[in-house]
RNA sequence: GGGCGUAUAGCUCAGUUGGAAGAGUGCUUGGUUUGCAACCAAGAUGUCGUGGGUUCAAAUCCCACUACGUCCA
């Protein structure tokens, strides 16, 4: 079964009528029976471009979008719905996405699963989104923008419980009442189609609400949960009726704005003063002029008319397209050739994206997030280099920053953000100058790649072009541009490869997806009550009695070497490894029994403690932790929130946790911050840190629910990654630091000693990791740093101060006497040859030495430089020595009679078996070992035989 | 989280199948010219990122680490 017809009262009193589309199949509402296609589909034009839908909204840009948003938040608060702040943009609440697509994406997935209150209940807000699926689409389609924002009404019901707000009869009203009366929009231009939504395991009715041609709003009646067993069936997966009824609406602010505004494309209608700016920039005025009977309007919103209904699939040939374009608007009577299009319409789509990613990357950055190589922050450098692209292809002579300074006072009208603006601009003129590196590197590999590339190729080989892709991050539009001016004047990319290339990128993604799935610690946990946590009750107490629910026997491969058994408890205040805090240790015993607890862990809702034997199911136990560790374990992690909070406090407020880990040893902090730390930062922070210890007298502890948290101290709580649950675990250091965190912490800061930061380390980029060593193990860190010093002065024989000056000075002169031993050993041989020895001879014009000599390889080649790099005296050389084995080497003066007479390979081979090896070479050159240095006598007597002398 | 790549002179980078450590620029000295720039010649400068391994022989091949870059999710 399916779901049933949207059949409501509304639609009827309103004059509306039931249809079936004749394109799309799905059943839509309408005032105009006449009426056979549903409004958005391939023959459903854009009716309000040059002719607004909506009145009474004259402004543009910002002042439009704050005059839309205040219209539409009033009119729902005027209903009853309370207005909700925006979410930030960064989704620090989730685990399972990085950036907030949708205002639903707010209450996912706590307050969508029942399992917390909505912040109110119905509410009303406007939520700025950013998705960049579309990315390629902006600016080109005229309508595709990455940043918008989503109006909103959301109401939570739970008919279960008798709490029931309103449905869908009161939604559609809601809904067509804003149309009808606050925006004046006649009913004959509103649509209604009954299209059903479902994802992420939950489905639902739905209605598209569409206002000539654009899909303005999406109502949606969510109530359906996926399930085996459900009786609806939609789009193959099954599903049932769920406790909670929830409406998801959406309003496209961006699009509203644009229905008012009626301008050829949405981007005039939120960033006009941007565009102009652009445009007056680039000199767009000089490139129209030329064409004065060109109507540029009537051109691009017929543009945006053909884009709203053709659906263009990606990978699409380009020229195919442009050609489709020209057909189409010239039988709408737009008169353009092909070079009038391009010099037109390629510059504008330019100009059109910039200001939308300028407001993506402010969104992001304002609310703290740090550009990287990976994860979210990558999301925020591939946004600032694509703009940095669009502006060199327009060749506009301004700053990334100056570019977001401009979208900061204009489009955002000076908004106060979580960033500071000097912080938002300073990153991104960073990022503008690892754009600059980037791409003066990438013209090194280029011509590297090119190497064997003829110059008047016309094809780069794909290889080489994923390569830099891949590798050096240059999009093969660039190596284009690149290459050109390299002197690869003809080359260009082959039709189809950037599909190819988007392929092979999906199929390693779809490789990498393939996750390992963690083996079990234990075949399966009985059906038990939670464990009673002791640990957060008191967090000094070490021992408790306790008893046995289950033992286990142990059977994942993730387990310490010994333990054989995992025992569960009714309680216990042994801590089991969560939050990057390592689990307890200990010991648990009965009066005949006892175990080492080497490891605690948590599966579910039970801490399962890895022993070294097996209990009875009801034993009565005693535990009691290695308090030692656990001191430790504190210790570091308490310190990592005291640093924490110093980082944010030093370098500023996009300073966000990314990750930690607290074993006995050290703590590990990883941090966003957009530059490398030196050891300036660290001793600033580290001192803040010991500052705090002394000042915090106590650690607050509490528990809040999530609805409450969330209000009272915002996501920055969310530090160690999106908690589970709708119960919050609060530690607070003053006003230091506050997060959510599952640890055992201190109650009094003071009990740490002292905090040192030992190094940082780059984990990647925009991350650093802080490692940090507290209490007892600062102690010891020091003691063994100490020890280092005292073993080193004393090889030195200098007391420890004279370390620095005396390592460099004997360094120094390990160079210099090493240079002079070579020099010397050079001098020797030339002694020894040139005075007639028995070590030198001359063979018909050649000079022939054969001699054993001492040292290793590299020394030999040195003596051999000397002997017959100079093409005045052909010589032959056969040097010898017993090191490792016996070695040889064999050279001749190139290019001379020398050369000519002798293979240096071939006398090798002829006297290397008498040390028992082998070797090679060149003719010239040539090199073997041996393992029997006893026969180098023997070896050059050979040679001697074999040349002759 | 996964893939790919890079590390060689002060700087920017070559280095072919494992077999003699290179270029450009900068530096020093000398010369020519002289308003400056420039030009010619000679010379100096190397822990080939660190640590292991394979080999007679490693900048080069293998492993680990460190630093950096880049693409995808």
């Amino acid at each position: 079964m399916g779901l049933p017809p949207i059949d409501l009262a509304v639609f009827k009193n309103e004059g509306y009528v039931r249809k079936q589309c004749r394109i799309t199949n799905l059943w839509f509402w309408t005032t105009d029976s006449s009426r056979d296609t549903c409004g958005d589909t391939t023959e459903d034009e854009y009716t309000f471009i040059g002719a607004p839908l909506i009145e009474g909204f004259p402004m543009r840009g910002k002042a439009l979008k704050d005059a839309m948003r205040e219209a539409f938040l009033s009119f729902f608060e005027k209903i009853e719905h309370t207005r909700i702040q925006p979410y930030p943009v960064l989704a620090r609440w989730r685990d399972d996405i990085h950036l907030t697509i949708a205002s639903i994406a707010d209450f996912q997935p706590h307050v969508t699963s029942g399992e917390v209150e909505p912040p109110a209940n119905p509410l009303t807000i406007s939520q700025p989104c950013i998705r960049l699926t579309d990315v390629d689409a902006v600016g080109r389609s005229g309508r595709h923008l990455t940043t918008f924002e989503m109006m909103a009404h959301h109401v939570f019901n739970r008919p279960d419980e008798g709490k029931m707000y309103y449905w869908m009869e009161e939604c559609v009203q809601h809904c067509h009442d804003l149309m009808t009366k606050t925006f004046n929009i006649p009913s004959h231009e509103i649509t209604y189609v009954e299209n059903p939504w479902c994802g992420g395991g939950n489905a639902g009715a739905a209605v598209e609400v569409i206002v000539g041609g654009l899909e303005l709003a999406t109502l949606v009646f969510m109530n359906l949960e996926e399930h085996p067993e459900g009786d609806i069936e939609l789009k193959g997966d099954t599903y049932r009726e769920m406790p909670l009824q929830i409406i998801d609406t959406g309003y496209g602010l961006e699009r509203f704005c644009w229905a008012a505004a009626g301008t050829p494309t949405i981007y005039e209608a939120i960033y006009p003063d941007t565009v102009s700016w652009l445009k007056e920039m680039f000199g767009f005025s000089t490139i129209t002029s030329q064409w004065p009977n060109l109507d540029l309007d009537a051109l691009l919103g017929e543009m945006s008319r053909l884009n709203g209904i053709m659906n263009i699939e990606p990978g699409v040939d380009a020229d195919e397209l442009q050609l489709t374009f020209l057909r189409r608007l010239k039988e709408r009577g737009i008169d353009v050739t092909a070079e009038q299009f391009s010099a037109v319409t390629e510059p504008l789509s330019k100009i059109y994206a910039i200001p939308d990613h300028l407001h993506a990357l402010s969104h992001m950055l304002g609310d703290g997030l740090v550009p990287s190589n990976a994860k979210a922050g990558y999301l925020a450098r591939m946004l600032a280099r694509r703009t940095l692209r669009l502006r060199d292809d327009l060749g506009l002579e301004v700053s990334l920053a100056e570019l977001a300074q401009h979208h900061l006072s204009v489009n955002l009208g000076g908004q106060v953000m979580k960033q500071t603006h000097d912080g938002l601009l300073g990153i991104l003129q960073l990022e503008e100058e690892r754009y600059i590196e980037m791409i003066r590197k990438g013209s090194n590999a280029i011509t590297t790649q090119f190497k064997d590339l003829p110059q008047d190729s016309e094809y780069i080989p794909d290889e080489i072009l994923f390569n830099l892709n891949d590798s050096h991050g240059l999009a093969p539009d660039m190596v284009v541009t690149l290459a050109k001016n390299a002197g690869w004047k003809d080359v260009r990319i082959r039709t189809g490869f950037a599909a190819e290339m988007a392929e092979r990128h999906a199929r390693l993604a779809k490789q990498a997806a393939q996750a390992v799935a963690e083996k079990p610690l234990v075949q399966s946990i009985p059906q038990l009550p939670p464990t009673v946590a002791l640990y957060y009750e008191d967090v000094q107490q070490r021992e408790f009695d306790a008893s046995v629910l289950a033992c286990l026997p142990l059977v994942g491969e993730d387990i310490p070497e010994g333990a054989t058994h995992g025992v569960l408890l009714d309680k216990t205040c042994f801590y089991p490894e969560g939050g990057g805090q390592e689990g307890d240790y200990g010991r648990l015993s009965t009066d005949s029994t006892n175990h080492q607890v080497l490891d605690t862990r948590k599966v579910g809702n039970h801490v399962l403690h890895l022993v070294t034997g097996s209990f009875e199911t009801g034993d009565l136990v005693h535990g009691s932790l290695d308090w030692n560790r656990r001191k430790q374990l504190m210790d570091h992690h308490t310190s990592v929130h005291i640093v924490g909070g110093a980082a944010r406090r030093i370098l500023g407020p996009h300073i966000y946790q990314a990750g930690s880990n607290k074993s006995a040893d050290s703590g590990r902090l990883d941090i966003t911050h957009f530059n490398r730390l030196n050891r300036e930062d660290l001793d600033a922070i580290e001192s803040l840190s010991n500052e705090i210890i002394g000042q915090v007298q106590r650690t607050e502890k509490t528990e809040l629910n999530r609805k409450d948290a969330d209000k009272k101290y915002g996501f920055d709580l969310y530090q160690g990654g999106a908690p589970k649950g709708s119960s919050i675990r609060i530690i607070r250091i003053a006003d230091h630091d506050i997060q959510a965190c599952g640890g055992t912490h201190h109650d009094e800061p003071g009990q740490i000693g002292s905090i040192r930061i030992v190094r940082s380390a780059a984990v990647q980029d925009g991350v650093e990791r802080l490692h940090i060593v507290a209490g007892q193990a600062a102690l010891n860190y020091a003691r063994n740093q100490d020890a280092l010093l005292r073993m080193a002065s004393e090889t030195f024989g200098i007391p420890s101060h004279e370390l620095p000056n005396a390592s460099k000075r004997f360094y120094s002169e390990w160079k210099d006497q090493r240079k002079k031993i070579e020099q010397l050993e050079a001098e020797i041989v030339r002694l020894r040859t040139t005075g007639g020895g028995s070590d030198s001879a001359v063979v018909d014009g050649v000079r022939v030495v054969i001699m054993e000599v001492t040292g290793d390889l590299k020394k030999m080649t040195k003596m051999l430089k000397e002997l017959t790099l100079d093409a005045s005296q052909p010589s032959l050389a056969v040097l010898g020595s017993r090191e490792g084995g016996g070695k040889l080497m064999i050279a001749v003066t190139e290019n001379t009679i020398a050369s000519e007479r002798y293979d240096a390979v071939t006398l090798l081979r002829e006297i290397a078996p008498h040390i028992k090896g082998g070797g090679g070479g060149r003719p010239t050159l040539a090199q073997g070992g041996g393992s029997n240095p006893d026969g180098l006598d023997d070896a050059l007597d050979a040679a001697r035989k074999s040349v002759g002398v």
